[in-house]
DNA sequence: CTGGGGATGGGGCCC
DNA sequence: GGGGCCCCATCCCCA
């Protein structure tokens, strides 16, 4: 079966570098042989990092985490998973799609540096910090492409293909049959099935499924929170925290 | 109620 | 053009 998808292949030049992200988790394959599953017994990632490679404990405000060592302790535990061997992923089949959080590749490069700090791949400077994104205003002279689904539009054929997987959802987990739209949305959900948590804090060790999870509890970490009261100052390490917050009251009615 | 983790969705960029 | 990967944003749930 489109097993294929387990292997990545982070040997290409192509591995992102997260490398500072995580650990180097030699011992985490770099697919699902889920079978043979790092289980129990340190097989997990979730001892690595917090040595050389520090996320990029400097770009968060002044995280002087104490390490404390109560944090620590979640070693994931070991799902034994039955063998989500095959995932069957039409579209991209085999295609291993690799995002989040594919084994993070031993390479000592830079940090990981956030947003914009870190230059993406070719280093080509996306528009900025993402501020492309959502927020495309879909020039009139560009061709629309529009789905059949729903009444989105895209300026490229490539991103309405794209966008029409959310409605074909191509990728099923063999393990329980959920579809997704993205074959590394598949793989991000086998982790839940696996136990797989390639991403470590480098300050507490806690290991995540996915990078962004580990992003947001990097902000734990931080003294100064990314997300800041416009009122009354105090800081939050989600945006959905600081908002809960402004609609508690501190500033429901100024800005935030 | 707040804070934080888990899981997902989606758009854009790069190769 | 397609595939792969990244990051952001969110929702849900639990402590």
């Amino acid at each position: 079966m489109p097993r294929s998808f387990l292997v990545k292949k982070y040997f290409t030049n192509k591995r992102p570098n997260y490398s500072e992200l995580e650990c180097q988790n030699d011992t985490l394959p770099e697919r699902y042989p889920l079978a043979e599953l790092p289980t129990g017994n340190g097989g997990f990632p979730v001892t690595c990092l917090t040595t050389g490679l520090v996320w990029d404990v400097s770009l968060l405000p002044a995280l002087h985490v104490p390490a404390s060592p109560e944090n620590h302790s979640s070693t994931p535990g070991p799902l034994d998973l039955s063998s989500p061997s095959s995932v069957s992923c039409s579209s991209s089949g085999e295609e291993d799609e690799g995002r989040t959080s594919d084994p993070p590749s031993p390479e000592p490069t830079d940090s990981y540096h956030p947003q914009q700090q870190r230059p993406r791949r070719g280093s080509k400077t996306r528009a900025g910090p993402r501020e492309d994104k959502r927020e495309t205003p879909v020039t009139a002279t560009r061709p629309a492409f529009f789905c059949k689904h729903c009444p989105k539009e895209y300026n490229s054929l490539g991103a309405l293909k794209m966008h029409i997987r959310s409605h074909t959802l191509p990728c099923v987990c063999p393990t329980c049959g959920k579809a997704f739209s993205r074959p590394w949305l598949l793989r991000g959900h086998i982790r839940t099935h696996t136990g797989e948590r390639p991403f470590s804090c480098p300050h507490c060790n806690r290991a995540f499924a996915d990078r962004s999870n580990l992003r947001a509890h990097l902000q734990t970490h931080a003294d100064v929170k990314k997300y800041q009261c416009g009122t009354c100052s105090r800081t939050f390490s989600r945006m959905s925290l600081l908002q809960k917050h402004s609609a508690a009251g501190c500033c429901s009615s100024s800005s935030a």
